[in-house]
DNA sequence: CGTCCGCTTGACTCAGATCAAACTTGGTGG
DNA sequence: CCACCAAGTTTGATCTGAGTCAAGCGGACG
């Protein structure tokens, strides 16, 4: 960056300082829905929103676990219409703000606009990642392609997640699991 | 968009004004490496070029198949190294710059800057798209999805390049086009 | 104490990868 | 014109890994 200042710390300070409103979600609660106009921009300060939308056999994909530091719906800021619904996993705190502001702030302030860009940027590498772990054909082929990004397996109980984040079954998930505990 | 102007145009025009430098390449020539320091961006004018990743296994797998109007490596604008490479199907011609000066003029051009915020958002959605896609487990499935986004099934010949962004072997994708073929 | 939820494990089934062999198409040169 | 070659396509046979259904286990919590 032209400031040093890494991207997430600049979009951070925006939500954090502007004029945009605090929202709590419990656990399965929307923020939005498929298909809905495009009206707010979410920041999470807590908690975990997932993306998902549902295949033409109803099965539910994650598209994207938006954490901490996040910015929900990235890619819908110049769209018409969601092309996914956000859910809370847990309960989440987040900042909301209307599009059309973020928008006039981004073309008012050039860094947070190259802040914006170079987010956009990963959040392009991220989602292209997932789709090649994806074409790994083997669990555990995804698996290891996973833990090299994220290096740390999650807790017990969190272990259906990583499976849907997998693209595998649970029970698939599982026995990849035991195998490798009962070795190294 | 604020000004009516559609992303893509506003950021050809951009290429096609500045200072870049036109370039041509041959069919499998390559524009960078995976891993080579991030120098230039490319715009590409005329036909196409594929970005390719190897899988531990060694399997290649394109990430993104960039054609007229498309930036390359788009994602990589922020980034200090390549995370794929690019190499040229069949010949192509492009206008290539220097990511020092495009980050310039991103800096510089509040609408320029909107529009690539925008084409990045973008392409955030396509590479969900294609992740979402290849979820998906039945070769018929994946190709009904493909269909709903690009109308247009390819001419014979190209029917191997189709099987390996729909993440299926070659054969099975044949068998698939046979079984339709004998239906409607 | 009983229920719920996540985990574990077994048995079966099936779609697609892989290996293999033939066929089509287009181009090249004799 | 034909022999020949290369690349792409077609089709068959076999194998394998994961999905699915199913049954049982264990801890947490009211």
């Amino acid at each position: 960056m032209a400031a040093g200042v890494s991207p997430v710390t600049t979009i951070r300070a925006y939500f954090e300082s502007d004029s945009g409103t605090r929202r709590q979600l419990q656990d399965g609660e929307a923020l939005f829905h498929d298909g809905d106009p495009v009206r707010q921009m979410g920041f999470v300060l807590e908690g975990m929103v997932r993306l998902l939308r549902h295949t033409a056999g109803g099965v539910p994909v994650v598209l994207q676990a938006a954490g901490p530091g996040d910015v929900i719906a990235e890619a819908s800021a110049y769209s018409v219409n969601y092309h996914c619904g956000a859910i809370s996993h847990g309960q989440t705190r987040l900042i909301v703000q209307p599009v059309s502001v973020f928008r006039a702030a981004l073309l008012a302030d050039a860094a947070l606009a190259e802040a914006w860009a170079a987010q956009l940027a990963h959040a392009v590498q991220r989602a292209r990642t997932r789709a090649e772990l994806r074409t790994l054909r083997t669990v555990a082929g995804r698996l290891d392609a996973w833990l090299g990004e994220n290096r740390t397996l999650p807790d017990r109980g969190q272990w259906q997640a990583l499976a849907a984040e997998l693209g595998v079954s649970r029970e698939a998930l599982y026995r990849e699991l035991a195998v490798r505990r009962t070795r190294g």
